[in-house]
DNA sequence: TATTGTTATACTCTATAACTATA
DNA sequence: TATAGTTATAGAGTATAACAATA
């Protein structure tokens, strides 16, 4: 093995590439490595990154509608229905009849579940604070102002 | 239905809810859009994402193998083989064998696959100038280099 | 023993379509 | 006719484990 040229040992340099200037793809690589550790951040029995977005706007926004949430985080009815299940079946929120339609049910928070809320969002607070330690406040700053912008300019949301 | 409450026409205003201000969050929801836009620019029978990286590496460094590839992209040899198997059968590139080690095989792409990437490439640029367009070009590069900078700390890629 | 490419397998996430009950 | 919630279903994408060939 002496001539052995040392091949695949690391990642090959790929400065320069066509692939590491394109946003699209940096936005990709560095979500992958975000949601990687906020679920180790969250642990093995913790809430996906979807259940907890959910339960955030639950917990910050009341009464609302599974229509209404759906619209907020920008994904299917039909996708939020197991989402909603699962934060009711852990007895963090309920599905309550709205007077006046009976099509829609309101999903409100327990007190169970604004406290687990409160330990989970410090938890994730936490985890962004370390991965991104090695940024400084302005930087991330602007890198949280410039998603924003991008969001707001093409998502209409 | 006069004195109906409407409700759900609209996404409710999210501002200042702890979601908007978590990085994670919006590096998320930015991705799925640019994603999205990614998609609709190449078509129905275009390139996914991950099979257009994967032949950018393949045109920018030619004679790779699937392992180092792998690397490079950061997914599992497991999932490569579909991929270069995509490539291939579009006759964008071929695996050839490697003198001295006769597990490898390199991965060399052919006449028709780097005149596909000019091609695609070309078509990725627009994507992405049209869809940041709201956004100034000091913005953008911004917006770049802290994505690289984030990629570098943690990403050890 | 270790590595390359591969297959089999399963799990998550997401989208579409269709159903029901209500409006 | 339209909407809310739901179910069924299928398709991506990705990860793990195991295997044969080779080092």
């Amino acid at each position: 093995m002496a001539g052995r040229i040392d091949r695949n040992r690391a990642a090959p340099d790929m400065r320069g590439s066509d692939l590491e200037e394109l946003i699209g793809y940096n936005l990709k690589r560095a979500y992958v490595i975000v949601q990687a550790d906020f679920r180790a951040s969250l642990g093995k029995d913790g809430l996906a990154p979807r259940v907890f977005s959910a339960l955030s706007l639950v917990v910050q926004f009341p009464h609302t509608t599974q229509s209404a949430l759906a619209r907020m985080l920008d994904i299917e009815r039909s996708g939020l229905v197991a989402i909603v299940d699962e934060l009711e079946e852990r007895g963090y929120l309920a599905r309550t009849a709205v007077p006046g339609d009976r099509r829609v049910q309101a999903l409100v928070p327990t007190t169970a579940g604004r406290h687990a809320y409160a330990d989970i969002i410090a938890k994730v607070h936490a985890h962004e604070e370390r991965l991104f330690s090695g940024m400084t406040r302005s930087e991330r700053q602007s890198l949280l102002d410039l998603l924003k912008k991008f969001r707001d300019l093409e998502g209409q949301s």
